[in-house]
RNA sequence: GCGGACGUGGCGAAACCGGUAGACGCAGGAGACUUAAAAUCUCCCUCCCUAGGAGUGCGGGUUCGAGUCCCGCCGUCCGCACCA
């Protein structure tokens, strides 16, 4: 026999093995109890990194066992293939999209391969494809026939780098996601999907998700933003004249409130100026504390002003002008101009509020205009304090009831209404109820639940993504393309030597016959957000009829997924949008599936010590030896261990690491250490010690069975049930690293113990236990002890209960409560017989000297504490 | 600013419901085997003034007993950000 695992040749032996009986093809008609695991789809960059290999890892575990302990698992791989890396690769290169993403899909399906991870590969799919975004596009058509999407003008965030536009939601800190451009405002006609009808339900979904992170429930729930509270009017006291630009109705780039075409203005009923102005607020209940009325600079009230007055248009200006990042919010003064209109209190409609022009009103929140309370608010105290507005409170802070409010930090907190006429006395509850109650009865404001959340804008001026199906006609406006027209697909003669969208300057793909009426009329350039292909993929998974985008049961069969891993970057975008695709498809009657992921696990990053040279350079890890540089000789400086990124150079390619190690070894070091959620530091040296193990696993098996052993280890095979048992639970719990550490210690149990019938039967164990984690040394062993069949399909150690019970404990003994003695008792020992044995032991003897203790507590089977 | 998570040896970390802190691994040290090296095996490995004492970021508290619970600080990381 070879003394050493030669994982080259067994891993792809087993490989090949996996794939010719296609062991890990899930059949959609079995019997048995199922189970979907599912990892976030790679987008086909070119190679795998050490997150896909720690992410796929994780699942993989799990896919296995579950297959072990007898259940159907559907395992599946795909490829989130379209996006702008393609189009920049084509503009660098001078490559189509098409080719460089299917071959960057061959090398890493290849690379996935050879680390033997148990996928169904027969249900592969890749969104560039037609078969996979046609089906889409047929989705589209459906969600547009329900009325879920819509067009409009709108002013966008538009990427001036990548050219495109972006979502809310891929903005951060006013910039690009991808490119870090400074987003500019734009006004474009955009396709938008109607998250927004969801909102309340992908708030209170969340509730019952009880199998995901509290932290990206949290994160979602933040970022939907739920407020409840009133929307009311205030009169003016004169109207103000609408002049030039501004006339009509309510304006259309101004967004409203969820739900509701609620009216920024409303023109009086002459047709003529504004009378009115609605805020929100979600504090009702201080209304009697409001000292003013402030409106965003781009507020349709300070555009009409600023039309007839030039000290107004010159304060929009200079609120333009301002900052959005983080530090330039926090140190921005608050500012605001006196329009010298005056708005009446709905309370009280002798009491007059002027109405200012201020930089921290937000057009898109609400309804772009907020009324001010100082005394409870802190940014309203900062402004009133700043113009000398009345500060009144109107919320007791503990017993001061006192009309003028002094100081300045804003009371926020909870007590009693004082200065407020009928609302006095209540608390804040009961006074907001009642101020709704009472607007809504007479009619001037109404309760109203404003969200943060914006409709999804899906349009994309780009090449590399799913058509929209649409044909723009002048005569029939967007029509749909006919679903016997599907798919539409991207044409192959492009080209990127000039920037924008190819589509649109495409004489044949882009001009077609109107569907509707036959006339001339030109399709919809641009494309779907590849979010949109992540939104269903889960689905098309589960079930892949070429006819139709999915089969209803035989989805549900599958869904919803049990177990997804993947990345916390997508903890807002990717998950929320997935899920309201699931609702939306659920709306119009396609599944009946309420979440699509009923557990989510958000894995830890794979980091990796940063190097410099003594130049400052940064160094790769390969440049690198015993602290100097190679190629210098200089010393180096060891910085912080940081995420895996080029930029650092302290990437560590997975491929050559498989090849000088194996794939059991890498599979066994990204299990190893760090708790999954955690981030993992790669090291060579842990790289050589789960290779290590890998070997003594080996040479555990070899020298087992040359002889057949007789006798008993009970105490071993009692370490073999408990040890079943735990890293059960372990990986239930995804807790691998601690499944690692129990196999470790059943690993040296084994190789201390004599040779006995349960050792052999614990070698046995101990390989089914670490075949998920370890597949490849798994099978070879398996084979080599003369197994029938593959490890892979042998069934999960059945644990004996009986073997779980001790009958022995060491029992702590403390002296107050520091640890002084442990003693041995039969398990169960009586409390009394434990008491007496403790008192009785010689250190505690002499520890007592002579006293009698005050006090002793036992703890059955765990521990006697004296209190002397 | 708001919200959240976390702080345990040289390092990654364990510790069920408040009950023997540091399992397991990495690095390091000593020894065995070997002509030698590698591999492998055995032992040591929190700190200190070592019959003992101290110790889970710091300071208090509850308890027979606190890494774990409570109060107050300090620090690190993450998310959101003028959200009315």
């Amino acid at each position: 026999m070879a003394s050493r695992f030669n994982a080259l040749k067994a891993d792809a032996a087993w490989q090949k093995v996996w794939d010719e009986r296609k062991t890990f093809a899930a059949d959609d008609s079995s019997t048995k109890p199922r189970s979907y695991v599912l990892e976030m789809f790679p987008y086909p960059s070119g190679r795998i990194h050490m997150g896909h290999v720690r992410n796929y890892t994780m699942g993989d575990v799990l896919a296995r066992f579950r297959r072990m302990k007898g259940m159907e698992v559907l395992h599946p791989m795909g490829w989130d293939a379209f996006g702008m890396p393609a189009e920049n690769a084509a503009m660098e290169k001078g490559v189509h999209p098409g080719t460089w993403t299917r071959a960057n899909i061959a090398t890493m399906k290849a690379q996935l391969k050879r680390l033997g991870f148990a996928l169904d590969w027969t249900r592969e799919l890749a969104t560039c494809e037609p078969d996979y975004y046609g089906h889409e596009q047929a989705l589209f058509l459906d969600l547009f026939a329900a009325g879920l999407v819509y067009r409009k003008e709108s002013a966008v965030n538009w990427d001036p780098v990548d050219m495109t536009v972006l979502a809310n939601e891929q903005v951060i800190d006013g910039r690009g996601w991808r490119s870090g451009a400074l987003v500019e405002r734009r006004k474009l006609s955009q396709w938008f999907l109607k998250i927004t009808d969801f909102a309340d339900e992908l708030v209170d979904g969340l509730g019952a998700l009880e199998h995901w992170p509290d932290k990206v429930k949290l994160m979602q729930e933040n970022w939907i933003g739920r407020s409840q509270g009133l929307q009311f009017k205030f009169a003016l006291t004169a109207p103000l004249p609408l002049a030039g630009g501004v006339g009509g109705g309510p304006d259309t780039t101004a967004a409203t409130a969820i739900g509701e075409a609620s009216p920024t203005l409303t023109p009086p009923a002459g047709g003529r100026g504004i009378d009115s102005v609605d805020v929100f607020t979600t504090r009702p209940d201080t209304m009697f504390g409001s000292s003013f009325v402030a409106v965003a600079a781009d507020h349709p009230i300070a555009r009409a002003i600023a039309e007839t007055n030039p000290d107004a248009a010159a304060f929009i200006e200079l609120c333009k002008r301002g900052g959005t990042t983080a530090a330039e919010l926090d140190t921005q003064e608050k500012l605001g101009f006196d329009t010298g209109i005056r708005a009446t209190h709905p309370l009280d409609t002798t009491w007059q509020l002027p109405v200012y022009i201020a930089n921290f009103v937000l057009m898109d929140y609400g309804t772009g205009a907020v009324f001010g309370v100082p005394a409870h608010d802190q940014r309203d105290l900062d402004f009133a304090r700043k113009y000398d507005l009345p500060v009144k409170r109107v919320v007791s802070e503990g017993d001061d009831e006192a009309p003028v409010f002094v100081g300045d930090t804003a009371w926020t907190g909870a007590g009693a209404l004082v200065n407020s006429h009928f609302l006095d006395g209540m608390d804040i509850e009961d006074a907001k109820r009642t101020v709704i109650e009472r607007a809504e009865g007479e009619g001037w404001g109404k309760g109203t639940t404003v969200f943060r959340l914006r409709d999804w804008g899906v349009s994309r001026q780009r090449y590399w993504g799913t058509p929209i199906p649409i044909i723009h006609c002048d005569a029939c406006g967007a029509v749909p393309v006919p679903k016997d027209q599907l798919p539409i697909v991207l044409p192959e003669d492009v080209s990127f030597d000039i920037p924008g969208n190819p589509l649109d300057r495409h004489p044949t793909w882009k001009n077609v016959p109107c569907p509707s009426c036959g006339g001339a009329a030109r399709r919809e350039t641009d494309t779907l957000d590849t979010f949109v292909d992540s939104s269903w993929y889960f689905i098309r998974f589960a079930s892949q009829p070429d006819a139709k985008p999915f089969d209803r049961t035989g989805a549900e069969k599958w869904l919803p997924v049990n177990q997804y891993i993947g990345g916390v970057e997508h903890a807002i975008l990717h998950l929320l949008y997935a899920r309201f695709w699931t609702r939306a498809l659920k709306h119009i009657g396609m599944l009946d599936i309420a979440e699509p992921f009923a557990g989510l696990f958000t894995q830890g990053m794979v980091t990796h010590e940063t190097y410099k040279s003594a130049d400052g350079r940064w160094l790769g890890p390969d440049d690198v030896r015993d602290g100097i540089e190679i190629a210098t000789g200089d010393a180096i400086t060891v910085g912080r261990i940081e995420k895996m990124s080029k930029s650092k150079k302290n990437v560590v390619d997975p491929e050559p690491i498989v090849d000088q190690y194996g794939a059991d070894a890498v599979r066994w070091f990204v299990l190893s250490d760090s708790p999954p959620e955690r981030d993992l530091p790669w090291s060579e040296s842990g790289i050589e010690g789960a290779w290590r193990f890998v070997q003594r696993l080996w040479r555990l098996i070899e020298s087992d069975g040359a002889a057949k052993a007789e006798g008993d280890d009970i105490a071993l095979r009692k370490l073999c049930h408990r040890t079943t048992v735990g890293i059960e639970s372990d990986i239930n719990a995804l807790q691998f690293n601690k499944a690692v550490a129990r196999l470790y210690s059943l690993c040296s149990a084994i190789e201390k113990a004599a040779p006995s019938a349960d050792r052999e039967e614990a070698v046995r164990t101990l390989l089914l236990l670490v075949s998920p984690m370890v597949p490849h040394v798994a099978e070879e062993a398996w084979a080599t002890a003369g197994n029938d069949g593959l490890i892979a399909d042998a069934a999960w150690p059945i644990v004996d209960p009986a073997m779980l019970v001790d009958d022995e404990v060491t029992i702590a003994v403390q002296v107050n409560g520091k640890l002084r003695d442990t003693l041995v008792f039969p398990k169960g020992a009586p409390k009394d017989a434990v008491e007496a044995a403790a008192l009785a032991s010689e250190k505690i003897v002499r520890l007592l000297e002579g006293k009698a203790p005050r006090k002793v507590i036992v703890v059955p089977d765990r521990l006697v504490n004296i209190v002397a």
